[in-house]
DNA sequence: TCAAATCTGACCAGACTGGTCGGAATATCC
DNA sequence: GGATATTCCGACCAGTCTGGTCAGATTTGA
């Protein structure tokens, strides 16, 4: 047992532009499963990193990030583990990515306050990467964590 | 001269998630300026780096890429250079990225067809990542080069 | 007190990013 | 033909980041 899958190749080659890390794949699937198995007492983390075959480890430095966010409830001690924090259908994807991943900013020039590009004002490519940043939160708070969480369930889109 | 900007830090920390990486940037701007600069001579790459800015040996790996594809023309030896292939406004800036990044795949689990998934059929997480490429695509394609190239522009949208 | 859990920081190997360098091939101009 | 301009190509390299392990401290229930 716990043989997990070999180390993921990620990157340019490995997986295209526009990637997420393992710590998005992971803890996505990680909040889906708290989701299914959260009846009210908490879920330990050795369970969840068994039934979807992860490393429990690395897992748990992914799950300090939802904590520290408050997306997740932790219980320390024996018969501890995690609880959502709210409904999973009040659990916007995109609040649980920009918590694993940081936020989301498909180019430098876009950081922080936007004062890191020096041709301010007269650059015109700053427009193609702010509507990708847009395009791809709106994709992301489109579903919630109960749209994920129930098997076969259908899309709920949340239009803006 | 030839001091261009210190090496810039990328990945998680740096920039965020959903990042592109400095090829995107740096083929963009290329384009960009190619787009301004040609008026049916060669433009050289010389050139482009420096009004761009650009380390020039690193931006030729960069544009082998965009000639591979076909979205511009070399010419050797002396007064040679690089043309856009085809006019400005039939280029989508989907097209350059894709060329210069690879595919837009935001988790390796929509890599190529698809059956690098074991859990194919039962996971409903995959349509998460699935809308994150199209929206990005989308967004992408709704740009043409000469959205960019022309400033001050109005930005005119190919909505689908 | 013992065991079950979370929490925390140190550590590590390999991959990838962001380049540089040297030279070969090709084309123009004299 | 020779000098020069320019693309093309592959080798190389240092630093950073990813993906992960490990050991132990801390907290809590039985």
């Amino acid at each position: 047992m716990s043989e997990h899958q070999e180390p993921v190749a990620r990157g340019l080659h490995g997986t295209g532009a526009v990637a997420f890390s393992t710590r998005g794949e992971y803890g996505v699937r990680f909040m889906v499963a708290l989701a299914r198995m959260d009846h009210g007492e908490p879920v330990s983390l050795t369970d969840i990193a068994e039934a979807e075959d992860l490393p429990r480890a690395y897992l748990e430095q992914i799950v300090g990030s939802l904590r520290d966010v408050g997306i997740i409830d932790s219980a320390r001690g024996a018969h501890g583990g995690y609880r959502l924090a709210r409904p999973a259908n009040e659990v916007r994807m995109g609040d649980v990515l920009r918590a694993l991943e940081g936020p989301i900013v498909p180019m430098t020039c876009l950081e922080g306050d936007g004062s890191s590009c020096s041709k301010t004002g007269n650059c015109s490519v700053v427009q193609l990467w702010a509507r990708v940043r847009d395009s791809v939160s709106e994709a992301l708070d489109s579903f919630t964590l109960a749209d994920l969480a129930v098997p076969g369930a259908p899309i709920t889109l949340k239009q803006k």
